[in-house]
RNA sequence: GGGUGCUUAGCUCAGUUGGUAGAGCGCUAGCCUUACAAGCUGGAUGUCGGCGGUUCGAGUCCGUCAGCACCCACCA
């Protein structure tokens, strides 16, 4: 079983994972003997592709968490899945086809919907390729989509249980529209920038002709479905004209001067246009006042009927050019102003959201249900008891805030790929929801309507069925809880929602309010809200700024050449090209090297730092590639010292302990230290600190177990006594089958493949894979505080002994005799370690050193060191007086300290204690180095 | 307008109840040292954004200012 010289991870990855799922070791665990319960929903990724960098970073803390939970016993479910991501996933579709000049009317509803099918099977399997590509292990066997039947009913269902109870209504309101899109889009989907504009003042005479006010609009097309115009009420200038009439120019209709104190006098002219079928503000003044709506956009965004026939048919922008030219030829318009606006986008196409008069679906979010309680309470309700917790916390305030400012949830989309709305109308257009059309036709039928009943056209936000995922994807039924599952009971809610800030109040809160409403019980216990993955500058990564990485690209690795292709294709605008080119080649000049599945999750999880979005730093990964090797290399060398040997293991009996096994005090180090470790770990387990738990896996890993222990390792089985070599490999054995299972969570294929190799030897091959093995806990009992300080102090000696040969710029080829004195037991212990740790030839302990100026020494507590070496007298005088320059610095820092009263008097004791510890060992060090500079002065002049 | 973060070594970031400032990468000097050159050993580098306060003591707590980022709402 000989370990190649270096860790290559592509064929170790290749051959564990399909084993792993072979075998049946991701799926759920229902054993209700077991007591813990650990559920993690995968955030379904949308069917529009392939997964990005967030997704690895997401998935990669999942994985951690759900294998950390597995290999402690729980019974563990990582429900995955895809989301059907309806207007997302129409668009991609549509583009394809009209690349080969197909449009989806060309195609019809039907038609078109079995292509988007076939787009879904290809992308869903693109991303389940991706996920097992990172090592994730959800139960596959448990994969649901958005779409399947199952969640397509449990969505009808809802609705239709929503709609009986009146928190599901249709209506004629104001709502964002996508005019490219043809559909109506929610608040969320709609994201305003600031942009350059103009603001044109314009002249609406009054109807008396006997004067004028002026207006101020960014909008002046929508002049022409003005129906009034407003003052504030205590405005002194326009006071006089409140509830007479103004012509409207071009319109040639007459509308009233009303008074409304939202109007801001300060800015503009202090006169504003209404046109409430166009605006939102203006929609509520016109229910204040009781106007009317005229709407002049059709659904296109052109001109419609209502308008004079002059600008019929023009597009609305078109149409604003053509106001602007009229009104000016009529001398009304006063003054245009460069103004920056903020301009309403829709997020998936850009173009300028319209709002727009049309019948849609709503959920009402504040109106009390059939319990007397609004769903947004509800969902205020399970944060502020504290069910539901956010880590970090302060993301309640967001949560919170914006459930406080919700307005009723517009979940009808004029789209063709969803679910169907589940409601039909009959001639009078009156409205039957139900589960399907025969109980349409008898909800029909019981209201005395027997005539044809059509199904609306529309379909729902793709949201909506994502808020039904913490239950529908554990196949819940309309009789729960009486009737319920094993899965369900078990896994609902689930422990923890693993997700990025910037969905929150699209998924986050809507499963709060759906699950706890429809189900009663909360969706999941945590909500870790991690940030997002950024390109190595800190821009959002995005296909138009060709800054995106493919998580598969830093494990397989990606030629240059390949990765320009890639980022180049595909382009919205080509004309970016060779900008991204340039950079592209600026910033990978050796394209991608392939650095594994492990180095990319380590990564991910030790950039996880609470609050904060992530630069991607490349190096990094390459950092922990290279911790991959160091773990891979440090099981080789165990096992090359282990394998065939006595290792002091009777496998059947593992943690018997013959007499014939003699442990030093830095094997009991080493053992002290990984229970500290293994605590440590659990606690950042429990606090989602992923960071800080990457990085004490890798410090006791490469700081401790193979900078020390290993280097202690080669002097014990060398020069040992059998009893102390067999402990020696008894200890490497035990500690790296430990760090193996610690690490599995975050490195898994690495660790399993040595885990294989080391586990037996250990005797811990107490499961076909590591997978299975028992997570390490921490055994206080085994902590060592006298070992530990022994081996500080190990520490210490070999850190002065290097640092002498280094300032003195000794080859770390020769081997120097030692001269020490001091406390002889520390130093017996010790000097076998030293002279293999420091390079020396031999160390030899005497009571006091020879008054040999011309020798460095160093100085340890009581211990003082000698380098038996010729040296450069000048060097070595810099060198100690730069240390007592040091020394006399912090005494005089220590002593000025214990002067002051008021910190004597003060401050805890302990830390007063501490100071005059301090104060005296630098000042004993101190004075054992003056004499050395004093020798060695006189040795200079003699 | 409301809210939330952030500012620590050249870069990217840790710093848990206040008690002598840390890591990785980079830099630098030297090493093929029988696990690892994807490595080993030594070294350099900080007015912890500015100012003020609380305290014996502040990177840490409070106030304030500045800069950066993001979220929500929005003035026609």
């Amino acid at each position: 079983m000989e370990l190649a010289k270096s860790f290559e991870p592509a064929d170790i990855e290749r051959r564990w994972y399909p084993e792993w799922e072979a075998r049946g070791y991701f799926a759920a665990g229902l054993d209700a003997n077991k007591t813990g319960a650990f559920c993690i929903l995968l955030p379904p990724p949308n069917v529009t592709g392939s997964l990005h960098m967030g997704h690895g970073f997401n998935q990669a803390i999942m994985d951690a968490l759900t294998r950390y939970h597995r290999m402690r016993g729980d019974n563990t479910l990582w429900q995955p899945g895809t989301d059907h991501a309806g207007i997302a996933t129409q668009i991609v579709v549509e583009r394809q086809l009209e690349a080969r000049g197909v449009s989806r009317h060309d195609l019809g509803r039907e038609k078109f919907i079995e292509k988007v099918w076939e787009w879904k099977e290809q992308s869903g399997n693109t991303i389940s390729r991706q996920m097992r590509r990172l090592g994730a292990s959800p139960d596959w066997t448990r994969e649901r989509f958005t779409m399947d039947a199952g969640l397509s009913k449990t969505v009808t269902e809802t609705f239709v249980r929503l709609y009986d109870e009146g928190l599901i209504y249709r209506g004629k309101r104001l709502v964002n529209w996508d005019p490219a899109l043809h559909t109506a889009v929610s608040d969320l989907e709609v994201v305003s920038e600031e942009e350059d504009g103009f603001l044109w003042h314009i002249r609406y005479p009054l109807a008396d002709g006997s004067g004028s006010l002026t207006v101020a609009t960014t909008r002046p097309e929508t002049m022409l479905g003005d129906t009034a115009v407003m003052v504030h009420p205590e405005d002194g200038r326009y006071g006089h004209l409140i509830g007479r009439t103004v012509a409207l120019p071009l319109a040639g209709r007459e509308i009233p001067i009303i008074a409304d104190a939202y109007v801001d006098r300060e800015f503009g002219t202090g006169c504003v246009k209404v046109t409430p079928a166009h605006d939102f503000n203006d929609y509520a003044v016109g229910q204040r006042h009781r106007l009317a709506l005229i709407s002049v956009l059709t659904l296109d965004a052109r001109i419609n009927d209502n308008a004079p026939e002059k600008y019929r048919g023009m597009d609305r922008f078109e149409a604003r050019e053509a106001v602007v030219a009229d009104l000016k030829a009529l001398g009304l318009l006063e003054k245009t102003e460069a103004h920056k606006l903020k301009v309403p986008r829709g997020d998936r196409t850009g173009v300028v959201i319209e709002p727009m008069l049309t019948d849609q679906w709503f959920v009402a979010m504040s109106k009390p249900g059939a319990d007397g309680t609004s769903i947004v309470d509800k969902a205020l309700e399970c944060v502020a008891s504290g069910e539901i917790r956010f880590v970090p916390e302060n993301w309640v305030n967001t949560y919170r805030q914006w459930l406080d400012n919700i307005q009723d949830w517009c979940i009808s989309r004029q789209l063709w790929w969803g679910h169907q709305i589940p409601a039909w109308y009959d001639e009078a257009g009156r409205i039957y929801v139900a589960r399907d059309e025969e109980e349409a036709r008898a909800r029909a039928a019981a209201q005395g309507c027997t005539g044809p009943l059509t199904r609306d056209p529309d379909v729902l936000d793709t949201w909506y069925s994502s808020a039904l995922w913490p239950f529908s994807t554990l196949d819940w039924t309309p009789g729960y809880p009486a009737r319920s599952n094993p899965a369900l009971d078990l896994y609902l809610p689930s422990t923890v929602l693993v997700t990025g800030f910037d969905i929150i109040f699209f998924w986050v809160a809507r499963m709060v309010m759906m699950t706890r409403h429809l189900t009663g019980r909360i969706p999941f216990r945590h909500v870790y809200v991690h940030g997002l993955i950024r390109d190595a500058e800190g821009r959002k990564m995005s296909k138009s700024k060709g800054n995106v990485l493919d998580p598969i690209d830093l494990i397989d690795g990606i030629g240059l050449e390949n990765l320009v292709g890639k980022r180049t294709t595909g382009l919205m605008n080509p004309k970016d090209a060779p900008a991204i080119e340039k950079r592209t080649r600026q910033e990978f000049p050796q394209g991608i090297f392939a650095f594994g599945a492990d180095a990319l999750r380590f990564t991910f999880l030790s950039l996880a730092s609470p609050g904060r979005d992530i630069k991607f730093d490349m190096h990094r990964c390459e950092g922990y590639r290279n911790f991959c090797n160091k773990l891979w290399n440090a099981a080789r060398f165990t096992l090359m010292n282990c394998a065939g040997r006595d290792c002091g293991i009777d496998a059947a009996h593992p943690d018997l302990c013959p007499e014939e096994l003699r442990f030093s005090f830095a094997d009991r180090w080493i053992e002290s230290r990984l229970q500290r470790a293994e605590a440590e770990i659990a606690q950042h387990f429990a606090d989602y600190r992923f960071d800080l738990l990457a990085r004490a896996i890798y410090e006791f890993v490469w700081d401790e177990f193979c900078d020390w222990y290993l280097e202690i390792a080669k002097v014990q089985i060398q020069e040992g006594a059998p009893e102390e070599a067999r402990a020696t490999r008894r200890t490497l054995l035990a500690v790296l089958e430990v760090v193996l299972r610690l690490a599995h969570p975050l490195i898994p294929f690495i660790t399993e493949e040595l885990w294989q190799a080391v586990a037996p030897l250990a005797g811990r091959r107490t499961h076909d894979s590591v997978m299975l093995a028992a997570y390490p806990e921490a055994d206080s009992r085994k902590f060592d505080e006298a070992s530990e300080a022994r081996l500080r102090q190990l520490k210490e000696l070999t850190h002065a002994c290097r640092n002498l040969r280094g300032e003195m710029n000794i080859s770390p080829a020769r081997r120097m005799p030692l001269v020490a004195s001091g406390d002889a037991q520390t130093l017996t212990r010790c000097a076998p370690y030293l002279k293999t740790l420091a390079k020396l030839s031999e160390v030899r302990i005497v009571d006091s050193l020879p008054e040999d100026a011309s020798a460095p020494v160093a100085v340890v507590g009581e211990i003082r060191l000698m380098l038996q070496v010729e040296i450069d007298l000048a060097a070595e005088n810099e060198r100690l007086s730069r240390e007592i320059a040091r020394l006399e610095g912090e005494i005089a820092r220590a002593g000025a300290k214990l002067a002051n009263e008021s910190f004597v008097v003060r401050a805890p004791a302990q830390v007063v204690e501490q100071e005059k510890k301090r104060l005296a060992d630098f000042t004993a060090t101190l004075e054992k180095l003056r004499p050395q500079r004093e020798r060695l002065k006189q040795a200079t002049f003699s």
